[in-house]
DNA sequence: CAATAGATTTAGGGCGTCCTAAATCTTGAG
DNA sequence: CTCAAGATTTAGGACGCCCTAAATCTATTG
């Protein structure tokens, strides 16, 4: 078919008939780009380089597609890439990230706080409107519900200026039998999960107590308020916590 | 390095299927396709069957895209159209417009109510918010402004069964001297307009009367609370009325 | 009734985002 | 150190929605 015989590095050159654009406006980004940006920070979270797997399973799009989105990001400015090693977000990509998240996330406390939402359907509303609010409508929402610190998982809301608490936490998977924990946050994305979660009264601000440790990575026991319960190790690595005091 | 954990990257089907879609599936219609049904409705509820021309004026886009999208819609089963003929919403195409009408005039009823938005910016939030919003917060919305029949502008919201009233009002334009009457609604896309009407007491509910008409299209005097302005026939064909028995 | 202005559609592109199949590169095991 | 498995990129398409230019149709009017 193509008459190909080595790699001609193609330096392909689009966007010919307009002026390149300023990479640092804001507020005119894509769906699709925020999400990307929003998943490439996740994963830069917990390790390297987002690699292009990664990206494509979060974001459950082929591989093939990342990569071609990936040169548009760093086309604009929000990525920097070197082909087959990862990417990383420029700190223009980091902001931008850092606003959607935060619109996110204020979306979500609006959402269950001011409008009697579930905890378990405020991700999906939030994924879809976080496209779609101006800065303004998020900074309405924010101080209508106190300006939360965090959404209603425990997850922390990044400040109009884009900080965030970065703090790493620890997950029940990563406690010692006898240890009292503190809950901070749970995995927000499983409508399922979350309503398991509050049946058992796991939330944001419970203390458990692991009592006991099957081996084999079995299902650790836990002392929640006066109940115990048992979880599986899926359960255990989505809830965070913090360690108490004995 | 880092341990990238490789998940299989499954490539779960967004789109694609090449099948013809049935066209009665409702919640997936994209955002241009709601915004072609709005102003589709809007123009044929003030004559005949909406003209390419009329649509891309109202859309701000050229007329030659919308024939290609006419016969999208067509082919979705939300228009009906004679080559060079004008399109009709057919009764889904209706539903969805009436729908997404809905969306928008809940959601500035409730950015004005419940979040103190001025009256002259809810219009361009609700613009993008209706794409993006379920009917679940439409209806949760609706409930916590008390379930509204017409948005800030005076315009009436349809029913979650997509019932409206769609009852014609003249505007000052078509007052005669002399004659009493009560502002219904003013038009909502004009922010500046809307911020003037405010600043000289037209809204919804109040009452005016034409005192002067100055010949020509001339400006008309008005009476309005205890004070008179005089406004344009620009300003007064976009305030709609009824008339007072004297 | 024919000419023409205006409305409409077709032709031909562009961009963004996605997909599958087919290279190609990297890396860890042996 | 070689090699295959897995990760990544390239090739080649598709679809939605937009645009400009050019063709074509409708309808008005002289």
């Amino acid at each position: 078919m193509s008459a190909r015989k080595t790699k001609p590095a193609t330096p392909r050159r689009r966007n010919s008939s307009t002026i390149a654009p300023l990479a640092s406006t804001p507020g005119e980004l894509t769906a699709p780009v925020e999400d990307y940006l929003k998943a490439i920070y996740g994963i830069e979270q917990e390790g390297e380089a987002a690699a292009t797997t990664d990206i494509a399973a979060k974001l459950s799009i082929a591989a093939a597609s990342v990569s071609g989105m990936v040169r548009r990001l760093a086309d604009q400015g929000l990525v920097s890439y070197e082909r087959y090693r990862g990417v990383r977000l420029t700190d223009a990509g980091r902001r931008a990230a850092l606003r959607t998240i935060r619109r996110h996330r204020v979306i979500e406390t609006y959402l269950a706080q001011a409008l009697g939402y579930a905890w378990d359907r405020v991700h999906a509303e939030a994924e879809r409107l976080e496209h779609a609010v101006s800065d303004e409508l998020v900074d309405r929402m924010a101080s209508a519900v106190g300006e939360p610190a965090t959404d209603p998982h425990g997850h922390p809301i990044p400040t109009r200026e884009g900080v965030i608490d970065e703090t790493r936490h620890c997950t029940l998977s990563d406690v010692a039998r006898g240890q009292r924990s503190r809950v901070t946050r749970v995995s927000d994305e499983d409508s399922e999960l979350l309503r398991y979660l509050a049946r058992i009264g796991i939330r944001p601000g419970v203390v458990v107590q692991l009592s006991e440790r099957a081996p084999f990575d079995g299902p650790l026991t836990l002392q929640v308020g006066k109940g115990s319960c048992q979880v599986g190790p899926a359960l255990a690595s989505r809830v965070m916590v913090e360690l108490l005091p004995d």
